[in-house]
DNA sequence: CGCGGTTTGTCACGCAACTGTCATAGATCC
DNA sequence: GGATCTATGACAGTTGCGTGACAAACCGCG
């Protein structure tokens, strides 16, 4: 929820955890942007007049981070400001005060629209390298490979930091669900994964080592 | 659009042809149905006050049928209602009179999020394998087939999600309504479906096993 | 209400594939 | 040159999957 009223951020926000969602808020859109690329919620309410960034950029914003779904909650109840939020790309307009079991509904009711947040990871693509999470499929020049489940979690886990360094234990807590384990299980299904997505695995090209620190996957 | 008032209908149908929509009018819920069902319109706005078949009821029915955009266009300003034909599966709700502009754009909003062509499943079509959730349908090779319902079940929730993985408890939950349950159970009816939609059940090629994962269906 | 046939869920078993461990060999750093 | 880190082959134990058999539940029908 981004909205600068206290008040309101206070009494929506707590009556819409009693029916059963989970509420951040921000006082302002960039503070409420920050917040939803860092840890993206999955539908934003948005008041319009806000301090800064008004509400109309703000949800152009977020439009273009992403397809989340917006609602605005305003208490400028005017054609003008609907079309505008509208086209704008949000997905509802309401009006303040709005009971909050009518805006519930309406937040349900464009959940069940909402894609299925796929579209970003549908296919991930590192050169001929072809990750589909969704279909537990991986490609190497377009060849299907044949991965094992564990294989398979690993390419994945690295696939989606693409570039960055994982090291041996958070592998293991991600992929393995350990919270501790021995770093050598790591290095064996690292090179397993090598045999089959590397051209040539002594030389690998695509899954570095990253000496002292851990493994990447290289974009 | 279904609404029993002439006026209204009326002077809403040229005013929203005048933004370039085409629009179609019935007077009952009746009407209205048969007419989507006879040649589907791409979004339906609704009444709740028919006669006959109220405009609950009706959602409901346009509902079953497809998912075809719905907003309910209605005098009531009363939160039960907008609460009520939301649950009933309505996407939006605005209150009569309404600015042609804002319904427009309401409309708009609501397209984007509508599943691009997805009405049309009527047929899904895999290769040699044709399914038809709505008409009950599978065919192989053109011949029709006798499913059970629960391999029928299976199978459209497979179609459904084509090309994607779907794990066991997944299919357990949509398939049998389970919130547990045993993995064999679904390892058994994806083996009687074998039987009947692949032509070498032993080495499938159309209802594949993705080890540790689940099943997909190829697409 | 009882009767056939069909459908459904459970189970146990066997095969194949996968996993984790270990020991050894190799690479890299300082 | 020694210490540390990494790669890899082999192996035994485990897991995951497919299947046939069977009994219970269901269903249409007379």
């Amino acid at each position: 929820m981004i909205e600068d009223d206290d008040r309101i951020r206070m009494s929506l926000g707590l009556a819409l955890e009693d029916e059963g969602y989970t509420v951040r808020s921000a006082g302002t859109a960039e503070e409420g942007l920050a917040a939803q690329r860092a840890d993206p919620a999955d539908t934003v309410l948005v008041d319009l007049m806000l301090p800064g960034i008004d509400g109309f950029e703000c949800i152009r914003q977020l439009r273009r981070d992403g397809d989340v779904p917006i609602i605005v909650v305003s208490a400028r109840d005017d054609t003008h400001d609907v079309v505008a939020a509208l086209e704008a790309g949000a997905d509802d307009y309401v009006i303040k005060p709005v009971a909050v079991k009518e805006l519930s509904a309406r937040m349900r009711a464009l959940r069940r629209r909402a894609r299925p947040a796929q579209a970003s990871t549908l296919t991930l693509v590192f050169g001929e390298l072809e990750i589909r999470p969704q279909a537990g499929e991986v490609l190497l020049h377009g060849e299907l490979l044949s991965l094992t489940r564990t294989e398979f979690r690993l390419i994945c886990e690295l696939a989606e930091h693409a570039g960055l360094v994982l090291s041996r234990q958070q592998l293991l807590e991600r992929v393995w669900e350990y919270d501790y384990g021995d770093d050598r299980l790591v290095d064996v299904h690292i090179g397993r994964l090598r045999q089959k997505i590397e051209d040539n695995p002594s030389v690998p090209s695509r899954l570095i080592t990253v000496r002292g620190l851990g493994y990447k996957l290289q974009r």
